[in-house]
DNA sequence: CGAGAAATTGAATTGCGTCAATTAGGGTGG
DNA sequence: CCACCCTAATTGACGCAATTCAATTTCTCG
């Protein structure tokens, strides 16, 4: 129970709803099968059935699909207490492809494990609802950023985005953080070439704003990147629980 | 309770899974609250918070975000059966705007409604679930078109999920569909321009694939438009209930 | 120390946007 | 029933952002 107190999920579910010792056993319970992968070996591919869902302990994984001319578009990064393929199992097919961009570690969960959590603890399924549509939300602005904003906003959003993200858990500040993504890795989620994504990345340091190198990312004016990008933090800061 | 049988949303939702009386009862009770609204007046404005979800009855509506440059992306349309605004109850604000593109019918869900759903039948909360990944599948999938697809499959494929989600309600079929859209509402949703939207649909027509006009989509050529639009129909049909 | 992957930079090409103008519908009031 | 207006649809000319192709250079690690 210690253990799950600590765990990113409930540290981020915790932003949501207050929970009980006898939701939080039950939330426990669910990192009860714990597996690793390594890094660049898909967990699974798209179209592949009966799929696990995971929780992921460490470690930070894409999910991506494929299109049939082979381009790769990157949907979401997944970083510590994200869950993992919740799609997958309730649409009973895998419709993406994940892959471990670092080794990671995971906890497995079935659907007869999310059916009992929902049996016993409504509030907690309504937690759950509630990380699947902040998950959401953010790959909404994911699509925003590419259907409407040009490469160098749709970048530095991309980057801050990914900060927040990772600040909600301790893993970042409005300095920066650490970073083990591929220039090739931003180019497939951000709908860009990679020759592209380099030519931007240039000239955002050039102008003074953020640096991308060497697996780690450093925030130089943070206001200025945020009006840049046209960034609107408001959307990832849970103000406070809204179930007591 | 014969009335809940034949709304669209308990229609989608029995692709899902078996619903027994009860459930179907507690489902037809979230149809209570009715409330009208007409075409072209925002249902709610992005940042608004404090925001009811609805289930949409009868009619279109569209969710979009709009930009600090004042262009509009939408991120997702809604036809009968579907839930609006699920997301901003759990967030708490409205980061999404709605717009009716007719004159629509919709039920009010208040969170406390949510939960007693949940809290009384956990099978309806995971078809809940069900259809809220379903939807996100799709944004996902817009996404990807978006971001990997040219203008031109990335307009087929569009048109070709939205006729796989009336006929799923029984609004459309494989010959075509009725679409109340304008070449304005299909710019902002694939992140073109009127202009270039305009141009790609004469050339669907002139290839005899799918045409566009005066509130009717009718699909000439099914399969020439899958196979052009790399139209995967298979994430959205439901071979079978899941729970039984 | 060699080999493959990642990052960088230049040059040529193009899909799509912008600007601009015209045509077609659809409703409204005289 | 026609004149008017406003919105949607349509088409052409031009420009630019981002892609593609191609060539190095720099890392990383076995």
């Amino acid at each position: 129970m210690v253990l799950a107190a600590t765990s990113p999920l409930t540290r981020k579910l915790s932003a949501f709803a207050v929970l009980s010792e006898a939701e939080l056993a039950v939330l426990a319970g669910l990192h009860g099968r714990r597996r690793c992968f390594a890094a660049g070996r898909d967990m699974a591919h798209q179209g592949q059935a009966d799929q696990a869902a995971y929780i992921l302990s460490s470690g930070w994984v894409c999910s991506y699909k494929l299109q049939p001319d082979g381009t790769r578009q990157i949907v979401d990064f997944q970083v510590p207490g994200d869950f993992l393929g919740l799609r997958s199992v309730l649409l009973r097919t895998s419709d993406h492809g994940f892959e471990p961009i670092v080794d990671i570690e995971a906890a497995e969960v079935l659907t007869g494990d999310l059916l009992e959590v929902f049996a016993q603890t409504p509030r907690l399924a309504m937690a759950i609802l509630w990380a699947a549509s902040r998950d959401e939300a953010m790959v909404v602005e994911h699509l925003v950023g590419i259907g409407r904003r040009d490469a160098g906003a749709r970048m530095a959003h991309f980057l801050l985005e990914l900060g927040a993200r990772l600040a909600l858990v301790g893993l970042g500040s409005r300095e920066g953080y650490d970073c083990p993504l591929t220039q090739y890795h931003l180019a497939d989620a951000l709908g860009l070439s990679a020759v592209h994504v380099n030519r931007v990345l240039r000239q955002l340091r050039e102008n003074g704003l953020v640096t991308f190198r060497e697996g780690h990312v450093t925030l130089h004016d943070y206001r200025g990147l945020v009006a840049f990008a046209g960034f609107d933090p408001a959307y990832l800061d849970q103000t406070g629980p809204l179930l007591t």
